[in-house]
DNA sequence: TAATGAATTTAGAATGAGTCTAAAAAACGG
DNA sequence: CCGTTTTTTAGACTCATTCTAAATTCATTA
């Protein structure tokens, strides 16, 4: 694992939001100066493909990356655009049933208004 | 409804599968010959607004377009490629009790093999 | 039907995320 | 160390999509 990898996987682990690659690159730079945007893309791809990190593609938005590569939920807030993990119980197998096992990843992204936005959150 | 968007309309409807921007200019083309790139794009847009149509981002392609606006599950197979429907029960209420009712949509993208392609297809 | 104004279409330029290239730098194996 | 492979780098490039500004079509009312 080179520095430059490192940085990149560090920035997407420490910190729970969605980043896009342009985020990570800003703060990848912060921990290594002078890091370029092509090795941030190369090490997104390498990352996803060693299953590290997982890709979501978000609309009106570049692609963003979870720490999880374990597929779950997300939420996005049509509001103030944060975007969050859900889990829904045995989703899973409901998706390998659908699929007579040959699933091999899903994503789901719903769009919603989040708690903070809708003024519920106490 | 000009004539321009409802060629665009009428290719999304008269075929199943779900194409991207790109093959709807082509075969508007063929309804509408001359009718420009960007009048595609514009329509798409007005007709996704319009919740006539919905759009859907697949990764490792551009967007496709589905002549359904109502939200449910796509199995793309990871093989052939190819793009297909499918709804799971009570699936949006599930949604719905997960996001306090504040859900406006979802997007369900499976990533599988299709029987096609496994050869359990009979 | 002519005039007016609003909406749509059009070609091509512009944008921007992501990829590619080829050369330099770093890591590795013996 | 020495040669080989991998990674990094800057910047050019691609391609889907958006923007722009002029031309066309549409709708409404005189």
């Amino acid at each position: 694992m080179t520095r430059q990898k490192a940085a990149v996987l560090e920035v997407i682990r420490s910190d729970k939001r969605h980043h896009t690659a342009d985020e990570i690159f800003v703060l990848a730079n912060e921990r290594l100066p002078g890091i370029s945007r092509a090795t941030v893309y190369n090490n997104l791809k390498a990352l996803e493909r060693e299953k590290l990190i997982r890709r979501i593609t978000a609309e009106e938005s570049s692609d963003r990356y979870d720490s999880s590569y374990i597929p779950h939920g997300h939420l996005f807030c049509t509001v103030c655009g944060e975007v969050s993990d859900f889990e829904i119980p045995d989703f899973n197998r409901i998706l390998m049933d659908f699929t007579d096992g040959s699933m091999d990843s899903y994503e789901l992204k719903v769009r919603y208004v989040c708690p903070k936005c809708t003024g519920t959150d106490d």
